[in-house]
DNA sequence: CGATAGATCGGCT
DNA sequence: GCCGATCTATCGC
């Protein structure tokens, strides 16, 4: 706990958040601030994967050199490359499960986003999972990085926003698992929620 | 707008 | 070899 001048309580995201049910992870990450050196904003828009789902990494429980860290302790980072351009961020929950990021509305750091994506419009900063590691400078040295520490910065929401949900994104398997979590009506999201 | 092609890496069969 | 938890530019309507 941190006492900040105002009298306001800020807490601090811990391992305990991220052990328990993926789901309810990826619902709770809603709202909650996540930032990598002082860059980064709230999370919009989440996705959660696991050991029973055809499309997750790690399916079956197999452990390979590029899922290793999705089995590592709650709270790690799992980040890999996608089409062999981009990144994308994951928290790992329970081993074998994790939560993927997939959308910030950006509020700290607005110019260093602006600068490494080339790109002024606020709401592509962060729109989708390879925009929001380019923005935060998130690359494979973090892999299996403890997210509960530097240079990551995690604090929950202090209000719950009303949380939609919908189908998972860009995946061909198990795709209309409704595992896709995010805030309706949000112009920060890689895309919209249907009603 | 919606659809599509191309970029380009690494894990896996 | 193949294909993917993506993004961007560039088509066509």
């Amino acid at each position: 706990m941190q006492r900040l001048p105002a009298g306001l309580m800020v807490r601090a995201i811990s391992r305990s958040f991220f052990d328990r049910d993926v789901d309810d992870v990826a619902r709770a990450l809603i709202g909650a601030t996540l930032s990598v050196n002082g860059v980064g904003g709230l999370i919009v828009e989440t996705e959660s994967y696991d050991v029973a789902d055809p499309a997750s990494h790690s399916y079956g429980g197999r452990r390979t050199a590029r899922n290793q860290a999705m089995f590592g302790a709650p709270g790690a980072a799992y980040v890999y490359r996608s089409y062999g351009i981009h990144w994308c961020f994951n928290i790992v929950c329970r081993p074998g499960h994790a939560v993927l990021i997939r959308a910030l509305e950006p509020t700290e750091g607005i110019p260093r986003m602006q600068g490494r994506r080339h790109m002024k419009d606020i709401h592509l900063l962060c729109a989708g999972p390879g925009r929001l590691c380019e923005a935060l400078a998130i690359t494979g040295t973090l892999n299996g990085a403890s997210t509960l520490k530097a240079p990551f910065h995690l604090s929950p929401r202090a209000d719950a926003p009303q949380v939609c949900v919908g189908p998972r994104i860009g995946i061909t398997k198990a795709a209309a698992a409704l595992r896709r979590f995010g805030v309706e009506n949000c112009r920060y999201v890689s895309r919209p929620f249907r009603k």
